[in-house]
DNA sequence: GTGAGTGCAAAGTGTTTGCACGAGG
DNA sequence: CCTCGTGCAAACACTTTGCACTCAC
């Protein structure tokens, strides 16, 4: 997996220790397209048998995120979900509010009208949130 | 003014109480166009004379938000902002990071580019999130 | 070896809840 | 008067922090 190396090549030019908990961290959210928050990942962590403490979790997780390994989303249910950033385009979340299924979509005309607004009132931009909320199609059914 | 009778109207016809806490709390929310949070609310309501409790302010905040007389806000950082709804038309927040200032969009372009994307989906749009961070004008300066 | 990273438990922060008292209808 | 709303304090959920130990470099 050459995504590691290029992992521990991002912590070594940061002046990072390269720790089996990190990599383990990073790894998990990494595995998948979930969004995972800090219990989730903590609880994976220690039934594959890494030794590690929700402090560790949440660390780490604040390293990745400054380091922009990683992506802290917040859905407004009081907890932040994690998601890969390494290699990932841009692109905001569509969550389905019946069964918290998360889809992730692309709107190029969103995207330059947010910048417009932005210019509008003088503002530089630096991110942005921008969350869909609605039911799925699966959910509409029932 | 004319505001306060719709307030008692709207509780009345919801078969809620008209408290003095209760009236308070909307005219503290709806006094500016400041999007203030819960203890914000909760100290300024003590300087006022209004004998009250942290536990009355979110249970006041949470009939007023089911009934649509307030909207709660989270731009993320752990909690909570509260905004006049009642007479208000839907818009969007631009913060500045730096002063934390809040100023109200509308886009109508993005609004039906919304629709698109969970059209697109197959879902049905309930609400959305559409937060934008940069830094102000005058921020810029310092 | 030595300091960055870790684990633990305790502290924080914002919000919610159980219960007895108080006041609105 | 009887019930809904309130105040208080304790409980909650998630996250952060202090401190001694440990392991990557």
């Amino acid at each position: 997996m050459e995504k590691i190396q290029e992992l521990q090549e991002i912590f070594l030019k940061e002046g990072l220790r390269y720790t089996k908990q990190r990599e383990t961290i990073w790894q998990e959210i990494n595995s998948s397209t979930e969004h995972r928050d800090a219990e989730d990942i903590y609880f994976t962590l220690k039934t594959r048998g890494v030794a590690t403490s929700r402090a560790t979790v949440y660390r780490t997780i604040e390293v990745l995120v400054r380091n922009n390994l990683v992506r802290a989303l917040n859905i407004g249910d009081g907890r932040y979900r994690y998601e890969n950033k390494l290699d990932q385009t841009h692109h905001d979340h569509l969550v389905c509010t019946e069964c918290g299924k998360i889809i992730e979509f692309l709107n190029e005309n969103v995207e330059q009208q947010q910048e417009q607004v932005a210019r509008d009132h003088g503002f530089t931009l630096v991110r942005h949130i921008h969350q869909l909320f609605g039911v799925c199609e699966e959910c509409q059914k029932n």
